[in-house]
DNA sequence: TCATTGATTGAGTGTATACTCATTGACTAC
DNA sequence: GTAGTCAATGAGTATACACTCAATCAATGA
């Protein structure tokens, strides 16, 4: 039964969640403080422990809805396209989309607390091993000289987490990930391209 | 003149120095406290304010001195060697064997101050643009479809940068970059193989 | 109707931090 | 020899932060 009490208590738990992703993707999870996100949020300071028992629950909520979102939008991409150069376009594109997210994770994920980076490492390195499966499939031969998959897969990554950290130096209007999207690709195409395929 | 107050003033401000520098690329710029320098040091809490007047003061010393050392080592490569692949191979062992301080400049990059930020980031544009002149006169052509000079620079650099942020993931003994250094030269150099060489 | 429940409050606690300054005493200069 | 200088000291200050808890009062349910 929905009272009137519970629906205010998660009413309440929403709005400090939704006010803290803003602040946190604004400002990164670290140098916002309890305090500003209670006020921002219109509720006491206290009021913030009762539905988040530490910050870093508070953190790890929103990294983790964020996240979660993250692998289903991932997983369907999968299903959509086998081509490889496809699918990393695609992904470069959502990564875009939610690049204030992105950016701040790049650039704090090594000040997390040991359990939450490894959480995350732990997903991201499922998503390169979904990335190297579907390129190997692509392109089904491995080449005797010149560069491995592993390599173009973790120079894709690699890239990648530079593009996000760099982007405050690169201070510009609008996403760092799309400005450099096609260079990105070309390289990983160039990288590939040196392979020849089996089949036509 | 050397008085004996001067030398000891010298003496200690010294082994202040010295004593963050090691604790620094240990533990981060961030994390280590003036009180734990000044303990660790053999010195008074206050001590350490009479010869740097804030905390950002020794940082920015450290900083500094590390980086004015690297420059002139790399000013040394790059009149050694005008073959890009042998100069790069040298500056990946140079940042090896100085991979405490890269990598936690790298992580903590993003934390300090804007001067320091640009400061640094000033200092590293010079290097990749030195570094972009040899690789063209080194390969004097620039292809019409394929990978940019340009982008193969960033590769070199962002991959360097990654690995340098990697590090603590990658939690094993040795050097990380050293790990990476051969699959991060052959994939610059296939890059680059796909532009012919005007010259013999 | 009214005793009970529980969401909310905000002043208060504890802790960590950079930085200060009056005091000390060994060294220097005359 | 001695007055003055100054490096060194460490208890003290100011600030910021996460987190607590007794008090409040509207909603609930008998």
């Amino acid at each position: 039964m929905a009272t009137k009490r519970k629906q205010q208590k998660a009413f309440t738990r929403r709005i400090i969640f939704e006010t803290a992703k803003e602040m946190f993707l604004q400002r990164g999870f670290i140098s916002v403080s309890t305090a500003e996100i209670a006020r921002e949020a219109g509720v006491a300071h206290g009021t913030l422990f009762v539905h988040f028992p530490t910050r870093e629950d508070l953190v790890l909520d929103v990294v983790d809805s964020e996240m979660e979102q993250a692998q289903r939008r991932i997983d369907g991409m999968m299903e959509e396209s086998a081509d490889f150069i496809k699918l990393a376009g695609k992904y470069l594109e959502f990564v875009s989309e939610h690049e204030a997210f992105y950016a701040q994770l790049a650039k704090e994920l090594p000040f997390f607390s040991p359990e939450m980076r490894d959480k995350i490492i732990f997903r991201q390195a499922i998503v390169q091993m979904q990335f190297l499966d579907i390129m190997k499939s692509d392109f089904p031969c491995d080449r005797k000289n010149g560069t491995r998959f592993e390599d173009v897969v973790r120079h894709f990554f690699g890239m990648l987490h530079y593009y996000l950290c760099m982007k405050d130096a690169y201070n510009q209007e609008g996403s760092t990930v799309a400005r450099f999207k096609d260079s990105l690709l070309n390289t990983i195409q160039t990288l590939l391209g040196t392979c020849k395929r089996d089949q036509p």
